[in-house]
DNA sequence: ATACGAGCTCAACTATGGTCGAGGTCAAGC
DNA sequence: GCTTGACCTCGACCATAGTTGAGCTCGTAT
C-alpha cells in the first residue's frame, strides 16, 4: 500500500514532495483543481504530473491569486499530462499582469489618500475615496455632505 | 419617532448620510467600532460625530484595511466626540504606510515572478516563490526536487 | 489476534464582512 | 381597529481557504 508505480504517487508522497496537507489536497480535488484515480482501497493515486498543478496552486497562493482564478487557468490546461513550458509562460505572464494591476490599484489609492490627508474633509459627496462611484449623488439635496471633519475644531476656529 | 435632536441621528438618517446598510451598522456596533444610545423604543440614537467614525470605516474598507486594524486605530481615538484633524492626519498617514508596504510586497513578488517566468523549473526546493521559507529543506535528500517542468518536453528534448 | 499506520468520508468549525429573513415592537395615519 | 413604516433581535447563510475530529477501512507487522 506504500509503494506506487513510477509515475503514480500516493497522497503521502504528494504531501512529502509539495508540503501541501492532505486536507488541502482533498479540498483542491473537491474544487476540481486536481484529480486522482483510486486504487482498490479507495485511496488516491496521483499521476506524477499532478505535482505540476499543485505547484501552480502553491504559486498562485503565494501571489494572492484566488483558487477560482487558478481554476479558470486550469480549464485551459491539459488534464491528462503535464502543462508545457509554453503553458507555464502564458500562465505566469498572466499572473504577472494581475500583480501589475493590483500594484497600480494600490498606487491609485495611495495618490488619492495623499490628497485626502491634506484635505481631511471626509465628505461623502466630494471625497473620491469615500464615494468613488458617486453613489450618494442622486439622493436629492439633503444633508448628505458631511460637515468639516472635526465639529469641535470648527467650533473653536470658526464658530 | 422620525425626528431626532440636532446632534443625534436615527439609524435611517445615518444610512441616508453614509450609504452604509443597517445590517452593516449593526455589525460595526457588535464589533465595538461604533456606538449608539437607545431611545425608549430600544432604537439606536447616533451622536452626530459617529458619522466620522463611519466615514473612517468606509475609507478603511476602500483601502482594504481590515476592521480589526480599524478597531486598533479607534482604540486610540476619543469615543465621546469627533476625532480632531490631527487624529485624521495620524490615521491616514499610518494607512498610507500600510498601502506602501502592500505595494512593496507586490513589487517583490513581481520581481520574483519575473525570474520564475524565465526559469520555469517550479522546484519545491530551489524556487523562491514556491518555497520562500525553505520549508522542505530539512526533510532529507528524498525526491523533493521536482523534475523539469514538462515531463513530455524533457522526454522529447533530452530523453 | 491485535495494534499500527495510512488513508478514507463527512460534518462541523475557524476568520472576515457582512446579508437576509422571521417574528416582534412601536407610533402615526385613516 | 388596522395597516404601514421604521426599527429591533436573533439565527442562518454567502464566499474563501482550508483545518479538525470522529469513525471507518485497509494492509502489514508482531
Amino acid at each position: 500500500m506504500h509503494a506506487s508505480p513510477d509515475d503514480h504517487l500516493t497522497i503521502g508522497e504528494v504531501i512529502r514532495r509539495t508540503g501541501v496537507s492532505a486536507s488541502a489536497l482533498h479540498f483542491y480535488e473537491r474544487k476540481g483543481l486536481i484529480y486522482a484515480e483510486r486504487n482498490g482501497c479507495d485511496q488516491r493515486i496521483f499521476a506524477r504530473h499532478m505535482i505540476r498543478r499543485i505547484s501552480l496552486i502553491i504559486m498562485a497562493k503565494r501571489l494572492g491569486i484566488p483558487l477560482s482564478d487558478v481554476a479558470k487557468v486550469f480549464a485551459t490546461l491539459p488534464f491528462d499530462h503535464a502543462p508545457t513550458h509554453a503553458d507555464w509562460q502564458r500562465v505566469s505572464r498572466a499572473w504577472k499582469k494581475e500583480l501589475e494591476e493590483r500594484r497600480r490599484a494600490i498606487e491609485n489609492l495611495e495618490n488619492e489618500l495623499t490628497g485626502c490627508i491634506g484635505c481631511g474633509c471626509l465628505s461623502m459627496k466630494a471625497c473620491l475615496l469615500l464615494n468613488p462611484d458617486d453613489t450618494l449623488q442622486g439622493r436629492g439635496p439633503g444633508p448628505v455632505r458631511l460637515q468639516e471633519f472635526s465639529d469641535s475644531r470648527s467650533r473653536r476656529t470658526r464658530g
